[in-house]
DNA sequence: TTGATTTTACTTATTAGTAAGTATATTTGT
DNA sequence: ACAAATATACTTACTAATAAGTAAAATCAA
């Protein structure tokens, strides 16, 4: 498709993680692009179309990844590494999660972009879910409760922890991603989760 | 003080909860006040000064609420329930914490706000440490990892727990409440959560 | 009547969004 | 092959609405 469609559908999502969805605005795009507002509304009608647009792009890199790493037959342990790395990145840029910024401004959504976000989100945790049983049954993690439930649990501490992090700093990222492993990795035994 | 300027300063933090930060305007608050904007500006010359005075607000509530535990002699188990009972709350009435709201729009806050919410996370924090290690020692709670970092682990789960109940529904977060409790409580016994 | 409070009536800036025009490719009919 | 038609990718130049914020006048309460 067009460059300038793509590097405006970049630009969008990395106003979402830093600025979050009300406080970003076309204008903040286009001067960043050096083109005007028109033309983005040429590609994106709406701040909706363009946060819609958005939100399926964020769906379909997951989606790819998850294809990805099954095609290359990564066990449980290193799917879930990759997913926490994603994390560990945006920590690293001082981004927060798209699930987080978009989970403070769903009510001021449109109907379409909440329903994305729930489709989006429903999907990483039943992934995350799956992934974690896999896993415990092969013995790669340790947890007592659901594993949906023990999904839901390591979701909301990233995204969490993301937010946590910009306002006291990276290290307290490091610690929920340290916890997180440690709690479902059995025993203190296992390679450490960086390589 | 003024019941007029008590009556923003509590619409303005519902509007934080519900719309974020950057999602409501002067006007939310009041034509649902039925006074015009300009009366808003008198007590609250600037977004900006009405967003560091309902986080003082905020920080006071929780300093009090912890001062009356202690004056009263609530153990820590009966703290940490109290303090969850707050979330518990939120998420009956379809709100998010002031942290993963103003956590999200961090980047747009002015340097006052920031450090306001600076502090409050790191009170917060620090309280909830402090809580669970005495718990810890009087066997109340159980857990393997450092205070600090159990405190941030349980912070962020209630966080995020409410933001994507937002988008899940509410038995997201009766989920990642029951979760934390199971998880420091000692091995299932003691009485539950809810009396 | 004095001071606190609130409205009236603005301003300035920014927002999302649009209508109409333009230059450059690309396609199509002959 | 060549011109006409058309689609693509924008810009120019707006609008209507809303944002935060202000100055001055009016009202109210002691």
């Amino acid at each position: 498709m067009s460059v300038t469609r793509e590097k405006i559908l970049e630009l969008g999502e990395e106003l979402i993680l830093t600025k979050g969805y009300n406080g970003f605005s076309y204008q903040d795009i286009s001067t960043a692009m050096g083109i005007k507002n028109a033309a983005v509304h040429y590609y994106f009608p709406s701040k909706e179309t363009l946060g819609t647009s958005i939100l399926k792009t964020n769906s379909q890199r997951f989606e790819e990844m998850v294809e990805n790493m099954q095609n290359r037959g990564f066990d449980e342990w290193h799917q879930l590494e990759a997913f926490m790395k994603i994390y560990l990145k945006s920590s690293r840029e001082n981004k927060i999660c798209i699930i987080g910024s978009l989970g403070t401004d769903v009510n001021t959504l449109s109907e379409p972009m909440q329903q994305e976000l729930q489709k989006m989100v429903e999907r990483i945790l039943s992934w995350l879910a799956d992934t974690l049983e896999k896993g415990k049954q092969k013995g790669l993690f340790q947890f007592r409760i659901p594993a949906q439930d023990q999904a839901i649990q390591i979701l909301s501490s990233l995204v969490a922890g993301l937010q946590l992090a910009r306002v006291l700093g990276k290290q307290a990222f490091k610690s929920i991603h340290q916890s997180i492993w440690e709690e479902i990795t059995p025993s203190g035994a296992n390679s450490s989760p960086d390589k």
